[in-house]
DNA sequence: GTCTATATACCGATAGAC
DNA sequence: GTCTATCGGTATATAGAC
């Protein structure tokens, strides 16, 4: 299933990784994770304390993946809002949903602070993150000054996971596109 | 657990309901069902074909409230803005998800078009009624001519399902919140 | 590091007595 | 209608050989 190059400890945080965007953590089984990686229960004990451990391991990796190619596109080229623009039009697989947002869905991982943190910090960072060009391009007279930086930030990432929700109800990305054609309606700069 | 006035098969819907909300569909065994509706195996497989049979009649049964819940905010009196409004700003148990929505994140029931149909129908009459209402706003000049209402109710939807998710993963209500208030400074009605 | 064997519990369902 | 018994399979982990 992966290059020979691959690590066995390497194959089992993917195949989890994979495993836990499909089926969330609650659906997924170590043995699942070991067919997938190809291991032996031996293997995934040996370079893990038990599905927690690798959970975590996994997660850690996904959310520093999201990250950094949030950060690529927000830190690109363009006005506040291009830069908003960009990040909402981003291509996106979205009837898979968010890998790091359908965990909030997952019972086991709002239970555990550990699990749930690199899920928070992730969609913090990203509030943050999306809040300072908010506030830059009102400082810029692009947004009316009426408009909070940390809310609308909200609102914009709010749209994002919410369109994966519609998206995956109707089978249908349109749902998704339909929303944040609608955000960037209601965002639209004034004109100059 | 319920009145003794409840008959087994309205107390095992009562308790799959509860179950599929707080720990999804993957995540809901019929034992949990049974213990939580104090009933035996046989009267579940008497009343009903099996889990997803039983996950049906439930479902059904959340999607039917959570209708007429939004309706009874949506059909309220004030202008389209304040019926907007009214619904987003709506008492909710924020940290709890939404009970629909959260489905959509469930493999099983993607999975299955039977257990999706009332997840999407519902999302759907949502985005339907609220693209009216908004419709409607626009064509009082209370909303900018350039928002499209089917957009606007998707973003709006969106908002809701999302802020969910920035919730959970915080564990506060507050991102909720803040999302609501930021869609709303962008959706205030222009000045007369 | 990886394998196989083993363990206890639970999964979702069926059978048949009462 | 409800109960208990039973089923083959899986969940998650441990033990110990190699």
């Amino acid at each position: 299933m992966y290059s020979e190059g691959m690590s066995t400890s390497e194959r089992l945080i993917e195949s989890t990784r994979e495993l836990l965007w499909e089926r969330g953590y609650v659906g997924t089984s170590p043995k699942a994770i070991l067919e997938r990686a190809d291991a032996g229960q031996g293997s995934m004990y040996h370079h893990f304390k038990g599905k927690p451990d690798l959970a975590l391991a996994a997660i850690r990796r996904t959310a520093q993946e999201m990250r950094a190619g949030a950060a690529a596109v927000l830190d690109g080229p363009g006005t506040p809002y291009e830069r908003v623009e960009a990040y909402l039009r981003r291509e996106r697989d979205v009837l898979r949903g968010c890998p790091i947002g359908r965990l909030t869905m997952d019972p086991d991982v709002i239970a555990s602070d550990e699990l749930r943190a690199p899920v928070d910090e992730t969609l913090d960072w990203l509030r943050g993150r999306l809040a300072g060009i908010v506030e830059e391009g009102r400082e810029q007279g692009l947004f009316a000054p009426s408009l909070n930086g940390e809310e609308i930030a909200s609102a914009i990432v709010a749209t994002v996971q919410g369109g994966y929700v519609l998206a995956r109800a109707s089978g249908s990305p349109e749902a998704f596109d339909a929303g944040v054609r609608g955000l960037l309606s209601l965002l639209a700069p004034r004109p100059a």
